[in-house]
DNA sequence: AACTATTGATAATG
DNA sequence: TCATTATCAATAGTT
């Protein structure tokens, strides 16, 4: 059973807006059908629920409403070609729309908490509830794009940590290479000590050990720091 | 206040009947408003009032309803070329004839008196309530009827009783020129019993006044015969 | 879908 | 048309 007036704003929760539609709509059909009824009246009436399935009712025929309703347009316009009424027809218009206009600030002021005198407990806890229910949503908001983001990060971080993988995979394959290649260059080296090529027996860093190493773990630490600066 | 809950029957008293529209019209369009926000429907509703003025409420525009409403017969229009669809579709339209024919069936031999088991005192009274309406009205008409028909005999009435007036005073008219006449013929009546025109001395009729003032008479009455037929 | 406590709508009245 | 009020009707929340 109800406790308290329900609020006129769009019913959150799926299911019971589904049951909501079907009982008022059923009460509104059933309160189309009596006003034509009892008053003599054409009526006319088209439901689209949320889920686009259509429901309606005519005393007469949709087809008879429509024309009607649209001739009647029509004449309404042919109307307007009439200066008075035409000029009658903007200030109704212009009454109207200054009407939303101040319900509108009215109702925004209100909702930024200032000029609340004339208001009573109950409109100040329907104000309070919009409110709450207003930042939930921000939140609930804010919070998906932040979770977005972070997978996003993730997706991209695993990416790059796959590359980084297998970039370290072809450094070893290179540092193997060049181990292959220093134990080449020590074996040529090894020969010209026995058997020197020529007179000049200057000895030269190029080959030695040391400075072979020095050369490839440079080399990896480069492509590390690269890998580092990508992530 | 009420006593009793209202039967759904068209209004007869027209001030209440218009009463009842405007609050009913009200409380239709606030209930169709409503049903659009809180359940995220798209309504258009039309009502024309009996003194044919026009109320309306759409939550989008009353073209995209209607539009949308348009398309969607459409839709319905083509499916029917599907054969089950449009088998499905007659027999649905046949078991609602069917039921309506039922329904009006019952109603008449309720109203004729017949078959009034299973009804409730409530019941018995609304038929009663309503033949003695429908006598009412019935009654109503032929008085119309037999007013119209005693106003027009009435007219008819003066207009040949006019008539007969005009044709008294043509008659008169001619009873005086038949009387000059025949006073001319006395004169030369006269004019001959002094001087004779010729040897044959028979009377003659022809020109006496007792005769001439028969001939009047005869023609007036005959005159009066005819528009007393005629009225 | 069925049930009720409640609010909402409205017929009668002034 | 507008306000009031006694009643009935609609329906939100619950089972």
């Amino acid at each position: 059973m109800r406790r308290g007036k329900v609020e006129i704003r769009m019913i959150e929760n799926s299911s019971s807006r589904q049951v909501t539609f079907s009982k008022r709509k059923n009460g509104l059909l059933k309160k189309a059908k009596e006003l034509a009824i009892l008053c003599d009246a054409e009526v006319g009436l088209i439901i689209f629920s949320s889920t686009s399935k259509l429901h309606h009712f005519a005393s007469t025929s949709m087809k008879s409403v429509i024309e009607r309703y649209n001739k009647l347009k029509e004449e309404h316009h042919h109307q307007l070609l009439n200066p008075s009424s035409e000029l009658k027809f903007w200030k109704k218009e212009v009454s109207s729309l200054r009407q939303q206009l101040q319900y509108w600030q009215d109702y925004h002021r209100q909702l930024m908490g200032e000029e609340l005198s004339g208001l009573s407990v109950k409109d100040l806890q329907s104000l309070e509830n919009q409110l709450e229910t207003s930042l939930k949503n921000i939140r609930m908001r804010k919070d998906q794009i932040l979770t977005n983001e972070i997978q996003e990060l993730n997706r991209k971080g695993h990416l790059i940590h796959q590359e980084n993988i297998e970039l370290h995979r072809k450094a070893d394959l290179i540092c193997q290479e060049n181990v292959e290649r220093q134990r080449k260059v020590h074996q040529i080296s090894a020969m010209n000590h026995f058997f020197p090529p020529d007179n000049t027996k200057q000895p030269t860093n190029i080959g030695s050990q040391e400075a072979n190493e020095g050369m490839l773990i440079s080399s990896c630490s480069y492509r590390n720091l690269v890998l580092t600066n990508c992530g």
